[in-house]
DNA sequence: CCCCAGGCACATT
DNA sequence: AATGTGCATGGG
């Protein structure tokens, strides 16, 4: 299957997207990229002007580009965002960044496991979940597993999802079985989510599901329920803000992150206020930019 | 041994 | 409302 990226509006880079650190389970080989979405093993590589596309068994062409988001217009996008100096030249570096229309209830997961460790962590305990209660999918020599389902989480033994690495142990185990229950109950209902305003998304999320704060909470708001002006803040992407607005932002808060402290619930609502009122609808493309960019900028 | 990583929940002031 | 602290993995 090929879907054509052959026109300004629907650049990307495939391989910045997909290893940018939004989504955790892609694997290279070569040129090519594999994961799964829902039940079906893609292998995708970017070729001139297109993306050649093979997945494990049939599959919608609409699955494939609204998972990449071809429909953001990245070009009036970045347009929009690009009202300083500064984040036109971070726009520039990261051409070709695209957010991801991610799958919620791994999207949850994955970012529920991610409090305070690092992504090459991250991917180890997915990866381990998948092995463990996912179902093995093969495509010719490749082989990958699905993200298991809330019931399959229900079914496991907290011991056996702490076995898989999680960075609370047991904290967490129960955070993720609890999330599960709440999705499962119908109770916590993406659909729902995605339909209802972002402020009040964000209040649902972080009242109903443990172990989900406003990071987190961003992080799946942005990634996978189309909120594209919520903006996750982690250390990174704090650095970044402070090293391009310190003029615009309170002297203290910007002494705090330089000097490493712990972003406080204070600091993490104003930061997140200046950047919404600084870039507006998409800041959560501003968010994956800063993000990107301060990470190979130092390394 | 130290430090830190896509933080949260709860106690204390 | 703001700040402090336990959590408790694994790599540099």
């Amino acid at each position: 299957m090929k879907i054509s990226v052959d026109s300004p509006s629907k650049t990307i880079d495939l391989a910045l997207t997909l290893s940018c650190g939004q989504v955790f389970r892609w694997l290279q080989y070569g040129h090519s990229w594999v994961g799964t979405l829902g039940n079906t093993l893609i292998k995708i590589r970017q070729r001139k002007g297109y993306l050649e596309v093979q997945p494990s068994n049939p599959i919608l062409r609409s699955t494939i580009s609204d998972y990449l988001r071809l429909d953001d217009d990245l070009e009036s996008i970045i347009s929009e965002l690009s009202g300083d100096t500064f984040f036109r030249q971070v726009a520039y570096e990261v051409r070709g960044l695209r957010i991801l229309r991610q799958d919620p209830w791994e999207c949850l997961i994955s970012y529920i496991c991610s409090r305070n460790s690092r992504i090459s962590m991250i991917r180890r305990v997915l990866n381990n979940m998948c092995r463990r209660f996912g179902e093995k999918v093969t495509l010719g020599q490749y082989t990958n597993y699905t993200f298991p389902g809330p019931e399959e989480i229900l079914n496991a033994k907290p011991s056996e999802l702490i076995g898989c690495g999680l960075r609370y142990g047991r904290r967490q185990a129960e955070e993720i079985k609890n999330a599960a229950e709440l999705v499962h109950k119908g109770i916590l209902d993406f659909n729902v989510l995605k339909k209802i305003p972002y402020p009040e998304a964000k209040i649902e999320l972080t009242s109903l599901c443990r172990g989900v704060g406003s990071k987190v909470a961003d992080c799946v708001l942005l990634f996978s329920l189309e909120k594209l002006e919520a903006f996750p803040i982690d250390v990174w992407v704090a650095r970044a803000m402070v090293n391009l607005y310190h003029d615009y932002l309170d002297k203290r808060l910007v002494k705090r992150v330089r000097s490493n402290h712990r972003l406080s619930n204070a600091d993490y609502e104003r930061l997140s206020m200046f950047a919404r009122d600084r870039f507006g609808r998409y800041a959560g493309y501003a968010q994956e930019y800063l993000y990107h960019w301060i990470r190979t900028k130092n390394c």
